[in-house]
DNA sequence: CCGAACAGCAACCAGTTGGTTGCCTTTTAT
DNA sequence: ATAAAAGGCAACCAACTGGTTGCTGTTCGG
C-alpha cells in the first residue's frame, strides 16, 4: 500500500532532520554540554563560545525542531535539555543501515536452517 | 595540553562532517540502495530518482568526503560502495551521547572547559 | 522602584547547498 | 567504425544556513 511508502518516508525525513541537525560542530558542542542531564539556560550554553546569544537560540531551536532536546520557560529564563529518544532511534538506524547485509544473511540462514 | 584538545576538536569536525553527509534524505536514500553491500554505478544509483545524475553525483561527493562511501573506477563506469567503519563511528559516537553520564563524555567536556 | 540579567524578534548579509543545463571525453557494443 | 552509454566539468540559479546587530519586552535582585 502506499500508506506504508509514505510513513516510511516520513520517517525518513525525520531520520534526516535529526541527523542533519546533528551535522554542525557547534550544535555537537552544546549537545556535550548538555550531556550532563542538567537543563540549560541560553546564556549559560552561549557563555564561552565566542558567539552571539542569538546565534546559539538558532542552533537551540534547529536542535529542538528535531526532537533532540526540549526547553522549559522557567521565569525569565529558557532552560534546555537532552532528550534521548530521537537520538537512540537515529543510532539503532545507522546500526540497520550498517547490518544491512548481515542480518539479509541470518535471516536466509535462519530460513534454511528450519 | 592543547595538542589534545586540537585531536578532539578534529574529531568533532569529522563527525559533524558525517552526521551533515546523512543529513539529507536523498543521500540516506543512496545509502539504502547501498546497503547491500555491491558496488553501484552511478547511472544505476541514479535510475528512479527523478533527479539528474549530476545531482546524484555530488551527493555521492559528499558521502565519499565523508568517507561513508569509496568509489573505484572500472571501464567506464564509476562504482560507488558503502564504507561501514565511519558509520559505526558515529553510530557509538550516539551511544555515547545518549547514555547516562559515561565517561568519554566526562573527558570530552573536561578537554572542551579547558 | 529601578537597573541589570535573560531572552525574543526582525532585518540584513555572505557563503553554502541542492539542483539544473549544456557540452565534452572515454569506453563499450554492434 | 560509429553510435550509444557512462560520466566529468563548468556555469548558473534559488533557497537555505550561520552569523551578526539593533531594538524591545519581561523578570529578578537590591
Amino acid at each position: 500500500m502506499s500508506g506504508k511508502r509514505r510513513s516510511t518516508q516520513n520517517a525518513m525525513r525525520e531520520r534526516a532532520a535529526i541527523f542533519a541537525a546533528l551535522g554542525d560542530e557547534t550544535r555537537l558542542a552544546v549537545l556535550v554540554k548538555l550531556g550532563d542531564r542538567q537543563p540549560h539556560s541560553i546564556s549559560r550554553l552561549t557563555a564561552g563560545t565566542r558567539m552571539s546569544r542569538q546565534a546559539v537560540t538558532k542552533h537551540l531551536r534547529v536542535l529542538a525542531r528535531a526532537g533532540i532536546v526540549r526547553n522549559v520557560h522557567l521565569g525569565r529564563e529558557n532552560l534546555f535539555k537532552l532528550e534521548t529518544p530521537p537520538i537512540e532511534s537515529a543510532r539503532d538506524y545507522l546500526t540497520d543501515v550498517s547490518r544491512q547485509w548481515d542480518d539479509t544473511l541470518a535471516r536466509l540462514k535462519a530460513h534454511l536452517e528450519k
